[in-house]
DNA sequence: AGACGTAGGTTACGGAGAGGTAAGTTACGC
DNA sequence: GCGTAACTTACCTCTCCGTAACCTACGTCT
C-alpha cells in the first residue's frame, strides 16, 4: 500500500473507531488493528492519537460547512433555512461516523468555553449570519447568539436521535418539522420577549 | 469523618472531577486525592468508578426532573413552558458541575440509542407530555418526539453556552428568548409542514 | 546478474498510570 | 483491654502511548 492510500485508510478507520468509543477510550492499538497494520505506522503518519483526531475533526468540519454553505447559497430566506436543515440531516445520514465524532467529547485541548464537543463551534458561525439579519429586521442583535445556539442545539440533538434509527422517519419529514418550528419561532418573534406573569 | 459524611463528600468531589474531565479521563485516584483520602475508601463506598458515577448521574437527573416538574405544575400552557425553560437554566446556574456531568460523554454501558450523553433521555419524557397535547390539538402525534428532542437540544446547548459565561445575559432574558422561539414555533405550526419548493 | 537504497512495515520494549485488592494501622467508645 | 469503624500503605495486573531497532521486498544502477 502506498503512503497516501495508507493515510486515507487510517483516517477512515480512525474515524469509525473514534465514533464508536469517543476520544479517550479509543486506543491507537485498536485503530492499528482494525486497519490491519501495526501501531508505529499510525505514529509515522500522524504523530500520535491527537494528530489523527485533529485531522479527522478538521475534515469533518469542512465537509459539514461545505454542505451547509451550499445549501444556503440561494433561495428565499425561508427556503435557505429549510435547505440548511435538510443539508445537516443529509450529513448525519451520509456520514454517521463523522457526525458521531463531532458530537462526542473532544480531548481537553480542543474544548472551548465550556463546550465539551466540537460541534458547538457552529454556534459562533451561525451567530454571524444572524447578526446581519437581526439588524436589518430591527431586532436586538445582541441576543443573536442565543438563537444561533438554540438552532444548532435543535438540529444536533434531533440529528443524533433520528440518526440512531433513520427508518423511523423520512429525512425530509424531519427536516420540514424542524424547519417549521425554527422558522415559525423566529418569524413570530416579538421584538422584546417578556416573561409572562 | 462518619460514613455518611464521607459518602456525601465523595459524591460532591466526584461530581466536580467528572464535570471537569468527563467520565473516562478521570481517575479514582484524582477523586481520592481531591477528597484528601486514599483510594480504597472510594471502592468501599461505591464499589468502583462506575458505581460512583451512576449515583452521581442518578441524583442529578432526579434533581433536574424535580425542578422541571415543579415548574410545570401550574399555570397556563404558555406560562408552564416558560417556567420549564427558566427552571432548566436555574439548574444550569445552581449546579454547573451536575449539568456538565449530564452533558459529557457517559460510559459505554450507559449510552442508549446512539446518544452519547445522558441528558438526551429527557427527550423521551418530554415526548410523553407532547403526545397528549398533540392529540388534543389535532396534530399528528407520531411526530411528537421530533419536537421533544428539538426543544431539549435547544435548551441544552444554550444552557451550555450561557452557563460558560453567565454574566453575558441575565438568566431571565435567555429564558424568555428561548421560550419565545420555542413557543412561537409550536404555536404557529402548520398542521402538516410541507417542504417549500 | 548482483549489490544497494529506500519505502513500507514489524517485533519488542520502556515508562507511566489506570482500576482494583489484600493486609495492616490508628483511634475511639465500651 | 478489646472490638470495630475509618483509613493507609503497598502491591498486582493490565493497558496505554510512544519509540528504538530490526526486517523485507522491490526497483535501480553499475
Amino acid at each position: 500500500m502506498t503512503h497516501a492510500e495508507r493515510r486515507a485508510q487510517l483516517i477512515q478507520v480512525g474515524r469509525a473507531v473514534f465514533a464508536k468509543h469517543g476520544y479517550e477510550p479509543t486506543s491507537v492499538e485498536e485503530i492499528a488493528r482494525e486497519a490491519k497494520v501495526s501501531k508505529p505506522i499510525v505514529y509515522e503518519h500522524f504523530g500520535g492519537k491527537e494528530g489523527l483526531y485533529a485531522i479527522i475533526v478538521d475534515r469533518e468540519m469542512d465537509s459539514l460547512y461545505l454542505r451547509i454553505s451550499d445549501a444556503i447559497a440561494e433561495g428565499s430566506p425561508r427556503q435557505r433555512f429549510e435547505q440548511a436543515v435538510l443539508a445537516f440531516l443529509t450529513y448525519v445520514e451520509d456520514e454517521p461516523d463523522g457526525f458521531a465524532v463531532l458530537t462526542r467529547d473532544a480531548p481537553m485541548q480542543m474544548r472551548g468555553r465550556g463546550m465539551p464537543s466540537v460541534i458547538s463551534d457552529l454556534g459562533t458561525r451561525v451567530r454571524d449570519i444572524f447578526n446581519e439579519q437581526f439588524k436589518t429586521l430591527g431586532y436586538d442583535a445582541k441576543v443573536a447568539p442565543i438563537y444561533a445556539h438554540a438552532l444548532i442545539g435543535m438540529v444536533t440533538l434531533v440529528g443524533q436521535w433520528w440518526g440512531s434509527d433513520p427508518r423511523r422517519f423520512k429525512k425530509e419529514v424531519v427536516a420540514s418539522h424542524l424547519a417549521a418550528i425554527g422558522w415559525m419561532g423566529l418569524r413570530h418573534l416579538p421584538q422584546k420577549p417578556q416573561r409572562i406573569q
